[in-house]
DNA sequence: CACAAAAATGCAAACGTTTGCAAAAACAAC
DNA sequence: GTTGTTTTTGCAAACGTTTGCATTTTTGTG
């Protein structure tokens, strides 16, 4: 290690001949300090490569200028952690974050199995938390709540809940999707996903209200609980046809990533896309119109919801109250559905 | 906020009826005290719903047990931030650091555009920095290498840097894709990858090497420069076939993501894989078995390749030498490509 | 029981910033 | 040149830990 003297704030201000507090001042372009008094130690700072010590004033202001971002994964498979739609959630948090100041530890529910409120904040180790999905169980995230840290979750925001939820507008998703594949001509529809899960479950309750409207009758074998990896959408679409044969001839995915898997057993088994079965995902990966044929599906604005969530946290931090946030979704409309 | 009054060590020992010194040394586990006095002290702690202030002890102590992890991209498009490979090599990171007690701090290179280790280190944020990609300039890896500051990147260990690098036997991977190629009768073998990527560039030299001892003529209207991106690897094998029509019967990509571009392109035109054209991708995404036809590639070890790192890096903080290493790769064989 | 050795605890000084308040310097008005 | 006002700087006390050293308590031994 090189660094056996680090410049401090006191060197510097030696080096220049003023005060701690000058130098201080000047390094945060505090109004306080005349313009040229700051420029100069500014100039200064940047020439002898100094760099404040974040350790020093987190501790003295309190403030760490951090937000922890927890991937809440329902399941610890390879599979769950490499959604794309994850990396573009945390990108676009990454990008909104610094756009404010703030910087982003990363972390997931696997890792920081403990109180995440005492963990991360009390800790000084972050200022807020940002939760990126709801998965199945919310004790965790409650408890953040109740210790009223600031927090800021990206999930189903039709939810009622006891902290902000930013998320799209998934019973719609639910209902776009799913009247779309009616549109087309789709008489029997198989919603593919985990109706246990928060999001899912508002996707499910949209399926269920297309269906009604459109006069279509529901049918429980048509419901085919999965979780959200390709690879067990794959293997449940196949068990499902070899029990009961192709009894239907579309699928309302709960992602793009289930699509997938669904996609590639229909596939396997020379189902024709669009023809036979339609399929419509959701998230809208960037990957989905690479998909052949490529993918239609729901398109959730991760960049903007990020914007916003950063939003409702600094809100938070001072001292408002958060908002949930419903986000618009679309319906992309590719090759794996039959055209209108 | 709630935290008129937060707890804090004083006010623990306080509590207790001991010194602070005595608490600190408890809930750092430290031996010195007596193990029921330590157990007692810990107990009161959770009980008091009590964490160190991170702030603090990092100052005193100068460690912060946080590393840098910076994702080095190439572009900054939504493609390229949504490779699902990415997303896989930072969690195994996370993973990894976590257990030796390590937090990750996120960045990447748009976001991080000064000095990384001044940014980073000087400022004791983190007490190292992982890079992951060397893109196609290295000068700000270079940069942090010069400072001394612990480093290690994630790139072709082969290129001699001065700084550590682990990776993949690049070469030897693009060689075994050419290789397989050829054993299952290609004969016309594109390159679609960037040579002027790091990496990418020691899987040219292999695909050139297998071309050369297998004696098939290599011919420059056979390497088809593309970013790594699938958009851009769908364009362009688009665009090479609308030119001189098909005039490759194998492709071995860079990536598993440039290999689904290219089979998007292919299929589109109804060119049968792997019976007109085999491909070979590189990295064995997830999806990559869940592509139709499967993708036969060249498997990445991320799980490994992320404790090595960590490794090679907490060496760094011990004082010693960290070393470049240089991970085995491994073909899987699927649908993409003819059976032997 | 005395004494030395070992084990357990406490004292107090850092770590490098920020910031309320006081002081000094610069300026303005007479 | 004095006074009052405004602008600019400096002093010194925090922020909450950790840790070398000193001190106290316990244990062991003759």
């Amino acid at each position: 290690m090189a660094n056996e003297n680090k410049l401090t704030l006191a060197g510097l201000a030696k080096l220049a001949g003023v005060s701690t507090s000058t130098v201080s001042r000047a390094l945060n372009d505090n109004p306080l300090i005349k313009k040229e008094t700051r420029e100069k130690l500014q100039a200064l700072a940047s020439e002898n490569n100094f760099s404040l010590n974040r350790a020093a004033s987190r501790l003295r202001t309190q403030k760490t200028n951090v937000v922890a971002v927890i991937l809440n994964l329902t399941d610890n498979t390879d599979q769950s952690i490499s959604d794309p739609f994850l990396l573009k959630v945390v990108g676009d948090l990454n990008q909104a974050l610094n756009q404010s100041g703030y910087e982003l530890l990363l972390s997931n529910s696997f890792m920081a199995t403990q109180d995440w409120a005492n963990y991360f904040i009390s800790s000084s180790r972050a200022d807020g938390i940002i939760v990126i999905g709801q998965g199945k169980s919310t004790e965790k995230i409650e408890k953040v709540a109740e210790s009223n840290a600031p927090l800021v979750v990206w999930g189903d925001p039709k939810a009622h809940a006891n902290y902000a939820v930013v998320g799209s507008n998934n019973e719609l998703g639910g209902y776009l999707a799913t009247e779309h594949l009616i549109n087309t001509g789709c008489k029997r529809i198989l919603f593919l996903g985990d109706p246990e899960h928060a999001e899912m479950s508002e996707r499910y309750k949209g399926y269920g209200r297309a269906l009604k409207e459109y006069e279509i009758n529901f049918s429980d074998e048509l419901t085919l609980a999965c979780d959200i990896t390709s690879k067990v959408a794959y293997e449940r679409i196949g068990d499902l046809i070899l029990e009961k044969g192709l009894n239907f001839d579309g699928i309302v995915a709960s992602s793009d990533m289930v699509a997938l898997g669904a996609l590639k057993a229909l596939k396997e088994r020379y189902i024709s896309i669009p023809n036979d079965v339609g399929i419509v995902g959701f998230d809208d990966i960037a990957m989905a119109e690479l998909f052949h044929p490529s993918l239609t599906t729901i398109k959730q604005n991760t960049k903007s919801a990020a914007k916003i969530m950063v939003e409702q946290l600094l809100a938070q931090f001072n001292g408002e109250k958060a908002k949930s946030v419903v986000m618009d979704i679309e319906l992309i409309a590719r090759n794996s559905t039959r055209s209108i």
